[in-house]
DNA sequence: GCCAACGTTGGC
DNA sequence: GCCAACGTTGGC
């Protein structure tokens, strides 16, 4: 089993709203190295939930992959904010895993306290100038991270 | 709201 | 294939 960290705006889709719908298929992921990571995504692989783009930015829940990737329909949607005139059905350019509601943090892990963990080793999401929406996690990053919880 | 960082686009 | 311009991300 794998792990791995998804970024979400608390504002669109917070670790609240995935509880609520226990099951979310998480669309338009629009940059190729996050999708390749998704692609990599098995069912039952661990994902952290963070939450960007906000006042407290960090880890707020766990989820898990719910099922195998998948090509993300919204790309073929021309009304869809996701819509991508460039992908076509044959070989689609975006793909998706469904994401299931595992569990919501005591609190927020935040992003200062992760980068002060020692020795995470190389960690994409405290690489300088760090965008990357989806990214993988160590079993050992996975475990200091909770440890803070 | 600002802006650094970085990915993408498109002219050449 | 280079690279300037532009758009987006995301912390602050």
């Amino acid at each position: 089993m794998n792990h791995w960290l998804m970024k979400t705006e608390p504002d669109t889709f917070s670790i609240d709203d995935l509880k609520r719908v226990k099951v979310e298929p998480w669309n338009g992921v629009r940059n190729y190295q996050a999708r390749n990571h998704i692609r990599q995504m098995r069912k039952g692989d661990a994902v952290m939930i963070y939450h960007s783009s906000c006042a407290v930015p960090g880890v707020a829940g766990l989820g898990e992959v719910a099922g195998p990737p998948c090509p993300d329909p919204t790309q073929f949607d021309p009304d869809s904010e996701y819509f991508d005139a460039g992908s076509d059905r044959a070989t689609p350019r975006w793909s998706l895993v469904d994401v299931r509601y595992r569990r919501k943090l005591k609190r927020v892990i935040t992003l200062d306290e992760i980068k002060a963990l020692r020795g995470l080793g190389d960690f994409a999401l405290t690489r300088r100038g760090n965008r990357l929406s989806v990214l993988p996690v160590t079993a050992a990053q996975w475990e200091a991270i909770l440890a803070l919880e």
